[in-house]
This record gives structure tokens, sequence and C-alpha cells, in this order.
DNA sequence: GATAAAGGTTATGACGCATAGCAATCCTGT
DNA sequence: ACAGGATTGCTATGCGTCATAACCTTTATC
């Protein structure tokens, strides 16, 4: 019969974690997370490019400092990422007249293009994961973790 | 007056990504998680060692595989995080007369004693951080949560 | 002009995650 | 009983994310 000793487990080894609300996002987020990854590794992306590719698509000229605030990164961390889509063509770093510190990037025709098309990809892949939630549900779901994100940075610093 | 000039940048500037689940799921746990980080931080334990802490402390005499398979984590990276828990004196790993290839988890009662402690702690902080939400919709929320991490993974070959 | 502040860059370390390979132990099949 | 395969735990290693510190250039402020 089976093995030596069929170690004892509990069908749920951690129902004191799932009370908690962290590691339930967690563990929602790693699935999406894995799949997004897959995806984008057919484009040649990774997460943290194609964010940043995404955000640099509908905010022309911006600098890289606000790319690092609108996706929480370090602005060190920026550099490497806005490399990466600048050398894959999808992105030019513009001199600015005004301020010769900074840098006003701009998406390419191609870079468009192909976000564009990773977004709907993405789109494709998130509603076919999330197929166990009626559209209702899905909504209802963003808009949950919207409250919890917004709550406490309600910033606004505009131009 | 301000700058040389102050960069245009638009109120939301990831809108895009905004309307990607796995994006907005990102967001909402990266706050949880960084605010439990740092709770943590104050009992001398990490994400991970605490999350192994208290599938320990449910689960009796479990082995190091089936520590892994709970928390979704490589064998390899278990050993690391039992040794931190062993060192510290939250567990032992006992041996197993019918199998000596694997160790019997234990929590001891120190450890156990701490897990309850910081679990508590974590609950308080989740409620603080999810204030914005009455019970019902943070209810609503957990549900949605685990209706995504269990769609696909239905396994469960109990002993 | 001197000083402070901001933009971008580099280097570095901590951490999480995954793989490959190893030694000891066990199960299986003959 | 013995060989081959599978399992358990372990080590080393690499990659990716994230955060920090230090630096240079350029701009703003006094």
């Amino acid at each position: 019969m089976g093995r030596c000793d069929p170690p004892p487990v509990a069908a749920l080894p951690d129902r004191r974690l799932r009370a908690l609300t962290g590691y339930t996002l967690k563990r929602a987020y790693q699935r999406l997370q894995s799949d997004a990854v897959r995806v984008l590794e057919g484009f040649g992306l990774r997460i943290s490019t194609y964010s940043a590719l995404a955000v640099i698509c509908d905010n022309a000229d911006l600098r890289q400092t606000q790319l690092a605030e609108a996706l929480m990164m370090e602005r060190s961390n920026t550099v490497v990422v806005v490399d990466a889509l600048e050398q894959a063509g999808l992105i030019e770093r513009r001199r600015v007249p005004t301020d010769r510190r900074s840098y006003a990037l701009r998406a390419t025709r191609v870079g468009r293009r192909l976000c564009d098309e990773v977004t709907e990809a993405l789109h494709r892949h998130e509603t076919d994961m999330l197929a166990a939630l009626p559209p209702e549900d899905h909504a209802a779901l963003m808009a949950l973790l919207r409250r919890i994100d917004g709550s406490g940075q309600g910033g606004g610093k505009d131009g």
C-alpha cells in the first residue's frame, strides 16, 4: 500500500493564513502574475518593462522620475527599465530644451503598437483566468481592490 | 515661481494599467504587504518565516515538502526558512522513526505563542488598513479572491 | 557666485523565486 | 536480497525585484 508512512496533513494546511487578507491577496495575485509573465515573455517583455511602456504610451514626454512615481518604484530602478525599452526601439529619450537634466520619454510607433497588442493579450488571458467570476463579480472585485489601493495615497499634485 | 518647467502628467498616469486585474491586484497587495513586513519586523520575523510558522503550528509533524506545497514555494527554499525558525527556537525538527529522510516539523510552545500573538497583530493592522471597507465588503473581497485562487488548484490528496 | 535641490546614473546588497545537482533513504520489482 | 528508481532534504547558483547610497550634471535659490 501507499509508502511507508503517508504523512498526515489537513486538506487546508494554511487555514490560519487564509483568514488574512494579505495572504489571500498574495495567492490570488501570484496566479495572475505568473500568467502575465508567460504572456509577456512571448513579446520579449517583463512586467516591469510592460508597465513602464504602458505608462509612457499614455503620458507622452514624461520624465523618468514621474514614471517612477506612477509605478511606485525607485528612480534608480527605472533607468534599467527605460534602457531596455529604448534599446528595444519601443521608446526614445528625448532631450527637453528647458531642462537639460531630464529626458522626455516618448513611445515610438512600434512601441505603441506593441503596447496595444500586449494589453489586449493580457486582457484576454485575464478574462480567461477569471472565467469563474461573472462580469459583475469581476467588476465588484476591481472596485474593492481600488478602494484598498486608493485609500491612503490621495496625493495629487498636478502641474 | 514654480521651477523651470513643471512637467505635465495626468492625474492617473497609469489608467491603462489600472484596467488590468493583475495590476490592480498588485498595488493592493503591495500596500498590505509592506504593512505586514513592518509588523513582522517588530517580532523578528519575515513574511516567509511567519507563513511557515503558521502552517507548522496548525499542522503538527508535517514534512518540509508538505510545508513547501502548502505555501507554494520550492522545497529548496523551505530549508532556509525552517533553519531560521529552528534557530529562533520557534520550531524543532524531529526525526520520524518510520522515515529517516524526513523531519517532522513541530512548533515549540514559544513558537505557538508567538504565532498567535503575531497573527492577532496582523489582523489588527489589516482591519486598520482596510478601515475604508465595511465588514461586508471585506468579506465579499475575501470571497472573490478565494475564487481566483481556488479556481485552478482543486487538488486534494489527503492522507 | 555659493549653496541647495532635482534629474539621471551607477554600484551594491537584501530578498523572493526557480533550477540543477548531490547524498541519504525509501520503495519497487525481480 | 539486490538493483534501479523515486523521494527527502540540502547546497549552490542565477535571475528579477526592490531599496539604498553615492556621484555628476544641471537647475533653482539666496
